[in-house]
DNA sequence: CGTCGCGTTGAACCTCATCAAGACAGGTGG
DNA sequence: CCACCTGTCTTGATGAGGTTCAACGCGACG
């Protein structure tokens, strides 16, 4: 990125390409793709990309920034249900009902790719690995879902927070990123909610692991020292009476 | 039913058809459609259907009978992840990696029609109806999880067992059944272990509904009393502070 | 008739939500 | 430049809801 220039990429020689889209496909088949995406989006921060009840047309793979999906509940309040990041995917709830059930929103300026759902399914009769794509993203929502109903049924406080920290460090990582440094995007507060915690709780589970010597914080800004440990409370469920308190000799951290 | 011998249905003529299958489809479709179920297979009570971490081939309708899905922790406990009856899909956990993440069981005697995911896929290519059909049926398992995770993050015990039960009693409805009589086919600790609850809790929940002359309650049988005041019981999460007490003349029951 | 699985109920404890107060950074206006 | 404000984060004290542990009831089954 030596320039400020952005040439309008295509699918084919984007950088996020083996994130969003299937692998192996053969050149004609890649002509095929690089139709798909209609339009990009810019967002600013706190901007909205679809809404709850509006009809479901497109998805969208973010290229630049971050995003937060909510639910929103009957009493007006709102959950958060998910964090997208550069190259994930937004927007397959909408399949079921033919419309959104959930918002979603840039949490800093944003930039994402638009794909019509009607050129998908046209597109995926011809191109069969699209078609297996698409399903696998689903079911890969779901198994996401999964997980985070294991972490909200069974863990406690600080292990959901750990595996919170550790489930971004590992997107990131996915990306070229450090597995050991990362700067959270959004608030304490929606952290808590996506995790259904209260924020001070959060607050609270991200200072003691500060204090234990697991990670360096500074504001949003979160650096590992210990990844070994933030394995070990990411895997303490619930069911774990006997916690092994971390001994003194555990904490002293070389510098 | 009046015989006890029973033909091999197809699913054109199978009554659970617009329960599971794509609706409004032309007769020349319907005759590929027909060719999708391969096999059917009975299951004794408490035999396996499919196995976590075992190749991905097929999906699976409940014929007759119940299934519980179950995820296996790390340390060898297991957490139901859902419960199915007759018409309800299996198995689309297994479509991200090939492979199923859920192990399927079944609560009583059973019968699943399998469908193969290749007959599906090749399928799906000609009749477009079965194609977004698929999409839809996996979006609506998303839907469900998004559900099932504010229940678990914003509920408080009695409304997750209100809403456990309102959810059992709407699906039986739609298949033809009573709204307000039903035979929970789970134990205390299947349900517990779903809404991730402990046994004595939901047990505790239960007595207190029935006290409250919201449902009665013999063994795995339960009626509903009060329809209003248990969707009034699921609608109460975790925020509502100043909980209304149920009022005296509303426990008056007319028997 | 004893055993086993399942369900109920009680008492003590623990985790996390709640309420409250204050710290800190960034932005704005005087 | 400082004063002030607002949004965000931190930390402490208290209490409620649910888990844990334990005892017991009940029906099915050999």
């Amino acid at each position: 990125m030596q320039s400020h220039f952005t040439p309008k990429t295509a699918c084919s020689s984007c950088r996020l390409r083996d994130i969003c889209m299937p692998t192996g496909l053969s050149a004609s088949e890649m002509v095929l793709i690089d139709q798909l995406i209609s339009t990009r989006l810019k967002l600013k921060r706190g901007e909205v990309l679809y809404q709850t009840g509006r009809p479901f047309k497109s998805l969208y793979v973010v290229r630049t920034g971050w995003f937060k999906t909510t639910v929103s509940l009957s009493d007006g309040r709102e959950q958060v249900s998910g964090f997208y990041m550069g190259g994930e995917l937004l927007g397959l709830d909408g399949i079921a009902q033919d419309q959104h059930t959930c918002t979603a929103r840039a949490l800093e300026d944003s930039e994402v790719c638009v794909l019509h759902v009607q050129a998908i399914n046209t597109l995926s009769r011809d191109v069969h690995a699209l078609q297996s794509h698409v399903q696998k993203l689903m079911s890969r929502e779901i198994v996401h879902d999964h997980n985070h109903l294991f972490l909200l049924g069974n863990m406690r406080a600080e292990s959901r927070v750990a595996s919170f920290l550790l489930n971004l460090l590992t997107r990131l990582h996915l990306r070229g990123q450090s597995a050991a440094e990362l700067s959270l995007r959004m608030t304490r507060e929606e952290i808590g909610s996506y995790l259904s915690l209260t924020l001070e709780t959060v607050s609270r589970m991200v200072s003691k692991m500060a204090r234990d010597g697991v990670i360096a914080v500074d504001q949003r800004q979160v650096r590992v020292l210990r990844p070994d440990l933030l394995h070990r409370l990411a895997e303490h469920d619930a069911s774990d009476r006997c916690q092994q308190p971390i001994l003194p000799s555990q904490l002293l951290v070389a510098h």
